[in-house]
DNA sequence: TATTGTTATACTCTATAACTATA
DNA sequence: TATAGTTATAGAGTATAACAATA
């Protein structure tokens, strides 16, 4: 097995665990119940995208960061809006979109359940010695970023199937 | 904010982001496609699991792996030993106990869907300096495994609620 | 009596199709 | 005619409850 191939084949398991560990809908109630709130999964994704991007999205980018679909993020945002843990203004620079942008009950919603997880990442994370963790986020940013990119280009179908002809 | 939990901080956006990439339905068409296998996705997760593990597993060593409950791994195993993928073999030291195996077909298709996947994962790496494949692999592999342990403690019930009392 | 696994059922999450309104 | 968003519907994925068999 050639060095390049080496480090990338070990990767498949590790994901689909992390995958299946962050999907466990038992660790998501404990941490709704924790922070104190009563919110289902795909709507508080949507709270936490909005609170990472510190400023007001359009439904198509908020679909695109989570990686769904468009109608998904609308009725997820009908609930919120209901709830009024977000709002929908009219976008000044087309009038057939949408910006949502949180609301204060929705921002305080986000950071408790945020500090939650985050407590729990950094329990998790606090014998790592300190240059582990800063590589970590590094390293794992860079790992989404080029991983978003690798499989939009394969969905697109800009890249031919690998070894295929 | 502290150095402690400076970084950590920084995890859970991208740590859903890595979770939503990868729960992608279509992606995953495309990479059974490109293996040319028909196969759901959580099928496929059990032969990844039992081919991770190099041995044959109990059903209940399945479920705690995929962090998933028995019932759904019993579900699925009942379609893969119709199709010939995997056998069940009665467990020498329990009698209750069935160990699943990978057929020689099961472990073909696995073969097909991984050297796919790692395909497209060596591919998204390919710029990456070999000392960062290397270090994403060693801190990934940490990352997993203290996540698993301490959501493990946590859903049950061994960690108090944090900040909470 | 506790544990391993199975069957049957219900719920959560996400996608596809058809439609409305603005560019 | 193409794009942003919504509504309605269908399907995939997972959990809970009740049960059977062995420890």
């Amino acid at each position: 097995m050639d060095p390049l191939s080496d480090a990338t084949t070990g990767l498949l398991p590790h994901l689909l665990q992390l995958r299946t560990l962050l999907n466990r809908g038992q660790l998501y109630e404990q941490a709704v119940q924790d922070a104190g709130v009563t919110l289902d999964r795909p709507a508080m994704t949507i709270l936490v995208v909005l609170d990472a991007a510190e400023h007001p999205l359009r439904v198509g980018e908020i679909a695109t960061r989570m990686h769904v679909v468009g109608p998904h993020v609308t009725r997820h945002l009908n609930s919120l809006e209901k709830r009024a843990l977000i709002k929908r203004v009219p976008d000044p620079e087309d009038q057939r979109a949408r910006l949502i942008a949180l609301t204060p009950p929705g921002q305080r919603i986000v950071d408790r359940y945020t500090t939650v997880v985050n407590g729990w990442f950094t329990a998790a994370l606090a014998q790592w010695p300190h240059q582990d963790r800063t590589e970590l986020l590094r390293l794992l940013t860079r790992l989404t970023r080029d991983l978003t990119t690798q499989f939009d280009a394969i969905a697109a179908g800009t890249i031919p199937a690998q070894g295929e002809d």
